[in-house]
DNA sequence: CGACAAATTGATGGCTGTCAAGACGTGTGG
DNA sequence: CCACACGTCTTGACAGCCATCAATTTGTCG
């Protein structure tokens, strides 16, 4: 590390912080004065509806960067809640515009990672528009798992994945009668299982193309700091 | 305009440009040299999927900026094309990282768009996701008509809105036959009408609700340049 | 006038949501 | 130790929203 970004470091204060499962770091329209790079453990981004239903984003994964949202505009657009517990990488919100004001290749990195943001929700707004049940399921898995890959996750083939049949569903855009009863058939037909909390995907040519993987992404996103 | 916001215009050396309707103005997969401001015109955003289908991501309106994602990743997550003859403002892809060196609060304001951006696909995101169709179509038509509201489009009630009924279909996510029927209700209800590219909405606090408009983005965008 | 894109409307079917019930595991209190 | 509540997973039956197919109409352009 060169003496620049550990100045860098110091200036910011960085501070590590465990939460346990089922704690919200970040909740829709409020602000945050802090931010969040997860070192450790999962959780949702979702978005909740006024109906009653929730909308989930994204699966919260070791190296995701939470609150851009919140440091960027006034709020955050979406909650972020932790699944299990987890260790977080804390800043505060300053930071930012310090960040953008005297790293300015730093405040870059920060607009690359919005516009990767950007590119996953596009990509799932046009799997829950376009694709049929089956397809989104299988896209999902496989990109969940490409992620653990990516990461270190999976070991004899199954990565760790501690969400309930429910988040996914709500991430699908299904209902939870139907996802189980998909995951079944995936099952029965030894493409992809996941029960106690372990994912496993055989790699299908199938599922595959359903999960059109960019290679871009099959590397883990660059930590912040 | 301050002196300084002159000289760096001058710097980048903005020029203008008409395109006529149909050109793509950038493409999914692809990078790009130059990024659009849209001064005049409307256009579509959209990804391609292999099957054939397309997803619509966002109508673009004059105000948009186009091309962040390619300025700051390696290539654009979607395409974009001219509805309509187009005027946009052009400038080149390095001005954005001198913008970022030389000028950091315009770097900020640029993670500012990509937030935004990814805002309004979570926002859909979740509509796709949880809403049936007649309030996704509701939602669609009402936050178009804001929009155009905050542009200044819309005279005696109606606004320009130069799609056809497939791109509208192909950016809910449903078939061209059931918007068409779902278009047909609305009309009938004297809730909304939508015909020969003229959008007319009735100030209807039901349809208000399911637009879901947050206060924010009634406003315009704030141009870049 | 003919070709074509777009809008419209009806009939039909299937994918998927909803309802309901049961199985299984875990934790809690009697 | 057992009964009970609770969350999650599972499975079957049924219904309905919406996609698909097909045909007609309208307007535009060459």
């Amino acid at each position: 590390m060169s003496p620049d970004e550990l100045s860098f470091m110091q200036r910011f204060k960085v501070d590590e912080r465990r939460v346990s499962a089922g704690t919200r770091l970040l909740t829709e329209g409020e602000a945050s004065a802090e931010l969040y790079t997860v070192l450790n453990g999962m959780g949702l981004r979702f978005k909740s509806l006024e109906n009653g239903s929730r909308q989930v984003l994204a699966f919260v994964l070791p190296g995701d960067f939470l609150g851009l949202q919140a440091g960027v505009m006034a709020q955050m657009m979406h909650s972020v809640e932790a699944r299990t517990d987890m260790t977080v990488c804390v800043f505060r919100r300053e930071a930012l515009w310090q960040l953008f004001a005297s790293h300015p290749e730093r405040g870059f990195d920060l607009a690359w990672l919005a516009a990767v943001e950007e590119h996953f929700l596009g990509d799932s707004l046009a799997a829950l528009g376009q694709m049929p049940a089956m397809e989104r399921l299988g896209r999902g898995l496989c990109r969940v798992f490409a992620r653990g890959e990516a990461l270190g996750l999976v070991r004899d083939g199954r990565m760790p994945l501690p969400f309930i049949q429910q988040d996914l569903a709500d991430g699908l855009g299904l209902s939870l009668v139907h996802t189980n009863k998909l995951l079944r058939q995936l099952r029965q037909r030894g493409i992809a299982s996941w029960s106690d909390g372990l994912l496993h995907v055989q790699d299908t040519p199938g599922l595959a193309e359903n999960a059109q993987l960019s290679p871009d992404f099959r590397e883990p996103l660059r930590p912040l700091i």
